[in-house]
DNA sequence: AGTTGACTGTGAAATTATGCACTAATAGAA
DNA sequence: TTCTATTAGTGCATAATTTCACAGTCAACT
């Protein structure tokens, strides 16, 4: 799936000012073909024109379309240690229609405190505010021990998506997309492709 | 590249005592076909025994030799913000041999102050610094903005991997192995999938 | 108006990834 | 010992993805 991608460069194009972009400049930007480009936007329309390339405010408003983009999506944050701080004060998300209005830890300490804006909660109101505030995405930021469990509360509400950032493999269930972040494996397939370049001895 | 994923699991569950595993049980984990498991091993060698499964210490062994993943790499951080305080105190990367061991901001308030046993460099001494380190791996923590010119820099470097936490379509370089997190993505990928589930109407 | 150069959209071909289904081990039970 | 349960490895078929290559369209220029 690279139409969020595609998204990206556009919005920063936009941004910037362009106003034609051409295949062959997108795939620059994604290291694809532009043929691969040309063929994934054609499965969704016709967008461009011959000779000219496509509207960068055209198209992404088209793609934002297509991905049901406009709308917005509640969030829940579960883990308020190190990990879900960052998260919380990460500025990315709101822009793009996810709005983290919840928060929740298991630690008695940190529940009922306020931070970055939410009143942190217990584990225990966890079902019934997901209810309440029509929580439909899930983000899991606690040790990887608990990182199952969580999962496993998490699709007891009947939430939608999942994104868990525990390093393990997050086992779920029909209907619930369950996404992983996990910076250890990246490193691991770049290193791996670094030991085999220079494994010529 | 299921390999670090297979690795994850293994060690999962040699830690909790397993010692042997079938195809059918790694794929059920990983939501992959049992095949496609033996498949993927088979191209590597021939570690499993007919009506046993595989024995996990072992593959494990052999999977992490596979992938070179016994050595160690020095880990360059630059952005010492909250993401890069996250990044920094993130238990998950030391065991896995990925080693942070200088850390750059181009905030003069930043620099020169001890962060998670760092002390903070400026971004001047990045080419020196990744030199006399030996620092083969950057990761990428600044807002958005600057991270183009970031990544140029630690290519400049000659760094060989680089993993970058900004919401961008990063441009790279032959020879230099980039990498995104992007949760945004993630996100938006699943809501994709919900929103064209629920498109009936 | 005609010509040129750029660039899309798309069938067809090539490549890659996935899954099937069968053979051959292997342990344990009878 | 023989039979039965499992389960790896693998050749082949199928599916998915990517790339090629070319006809058609468009704007700009002459």
């Amino acid at each position: 799936m690279r139409l969020p991608q595609y998204i990206r460069i556009l919005s920063d194009m936009l941004a910037h000012g362009v106003e034609m972009v051409s295949s062959q400049q997108l795939g620059d930007m994604l290291q694809v073909t532009p043929a691969q480009i040309r063929k994934d936007l054609s499965y969704f329309g016709r967008f461009g024109k011959q000779g000219r390339g496509y509207n960068v405010q055209g198209l992404l408003a088209e793609l934002k379309d297509i991905m049901g983009l406009d709308r917005s999506w509640n969030v829940g944050l579960v883990g308020v240690g190190r990990l879900g701080r960052a998260i919380l004060s990460y500025p990315g998300f709101a822009p793009e229609g996810f709005h983290i209005i919840a928060a929740f830890d298991s630690d008695p300490n940190l529940v009922g405190r306020v931070i970055g804006n939410l009143n942190v909660q217990s584990m225990d109101e966890l079902d019934a505010a997901v209810k309440e505030m029509d929580i439909s995405i899930g983000i899991v930021a606690v040790p990887s021990r608990y990182a199952q469990a969580v999962i496993d509360r998490l699709i007891d509400c009947e939430i939608k998506a999942i994104l868990s950032y525990a390093p393990i493999a997050p086992q779920g269930q029909a209907g619930v997309k369950i996404r992983n972040i996990d910076p250890v494996l990246s490193l691991q397939t770049m290193t791996f492709y670094l030991s085999s370049e220079t494994a010529g001895s």
